[in-house]
DNA sequence: ATTATCTATAGATCTATAGATAATGC
DNA sequence: ATTATCTATAGATCTATAGATAATGC
């Protein structure tokens, strides 16, 4: 019944660890989990290699250099948030609320759900330096969709002392608590997290459950 | 006018640069910022000691070693923090909404003034490090002061659903949304922020202004 | 004598490159 | 021929220690 395990192209590794994943995944995987958990100025390209069996020199054959690992997992965690930010800008049918909500439910069960917590890497100091101006550019595209969707959806008075940029990062910041209280353990409600964006717009209980269909 | 500079005891700097710091905090606080700015692993004793201008090894007569350096600025950050937490549980005319309210602003506006946002310590990897483990426990003591004022002030439902360390992390991660805020140079209102731990714990804005004396 | 610095350096890394090698593909 | 690994290593660090030195204190 098992598949015949199909020998890949290429020098064997001298360890033969079997995976199912491209070299290239298996050395994102290791290094998400070893960057959340010991930074990444502290992890060495060693480690990485020594987690998947290869050696620390073969890594360079996938990536040119230690940051282009960090590049690729910032972009492959923050996209998937701003397409989908995208798409809900498009439905005219969806008020500004109920787009708010909805995006900070999803990003809050995607934080939630993913492998080794890897949303810890945004708070990581290196993810500010200019070598990943790409992540960061995305990240401002994700801010300005919840600041988009929260001015639209705020009150008039909050719409006079805060701007887009700043109630939009406020906002990011609120869903983004799910990184934290994930490591320490502590339980995590994607709803009660989004509910909470809203409030922070100046919507009360009633407004809340109106723009939720609750 | 100018007071006579004292001559200092020891072998004088190869460059003089003229401080009012002792030698120590100057190391403090060029670490901090050095830390906040790049992180602890890719900060280097050297760059710590150019910045104050003595050389990398004299670093060594005052502290034991890099680790001992934010082993102290962590301590340092966060035990006001928790002096302050443990005189208002001793205040028996304050309620528990008031309290949690008062030390939040007072926490967002310590975080807020504190020089190079110090508090962005607490986000490095490396403070989750057993190595750290004093000030891991002052942080606990701290979300447990927020947990125990927390559960006190809320409602039944709250109360019937959330553990004392899960609502005292959930606030004091959203105290401390205003590191990353300010980092981005974000508008930041220490009463809003209060606010937002109060509607966290179940209050409606009626109760708020109750519990605020507004 | 004490203090706070300095110079010099050992020993341990760490990243990245050069070039060899052992598979499969055609 | 191409691919994906390996071995070996250059060059650049980085932390921490040893011991000298130049001030003040008594």
């Amino acid at each position: 019944m098992s598949t015949t395990p199909r020998a890949r192209v290429g020098r064997p590794r001298a360890t033969a660890g079997s995976t199912q994943l491209a070299p290239r995944d298996e050395i994102l995987d290791a290094a998400a989990a070893l960057f959340v958990e010991n930074g990444f100025a502290a992890t060495t390209t060693r480690a990485i290699a020594e987690r998947i069996g290869i050696r620390q020199a073969s890594l360079y054959y996938h990536f040119a250099g230690k940051d282009d690992i960090l590049v690729e997992l910032l972009e492959r965690t923050v996209r998937p948030s701003v397409e989908f930010a995208k798409t809900l800008r498009e439905d005219p049918s969806l008020a500004s609320a109920a787009a708010l909500h909805t995006l900070a439910v999803r990003d809050v069960e995607t934080l939630a759900a993913a492998p080794h917590n890897i949303g810890t890497l945004y708070l990581l100091p290196e993810a500010n330096r200019d070598r990943f101006d790409g992540f960061r550019a995305s990240r401002r595209e994700l801010r300005d969709a919840y600041g988009a969707f929260a001015m639209d959806a705020a009150t008039d008075a909050l719409r006079a002392t805060w701007t887009l940029a700043e109630l939009g990062a406020a906002i990011i910041h609120l869903v983004e608590i799910v990184i934290p209280l994930r490591r320490d353990g502590e339980m995590i409600d994607a709803v009660r997290i989004a509910d909470a964006c809203l409030r922070l717009c100046g919507l009360d209980d009633a407004a809340i459950a109106a723009a939720t269909g609750r």
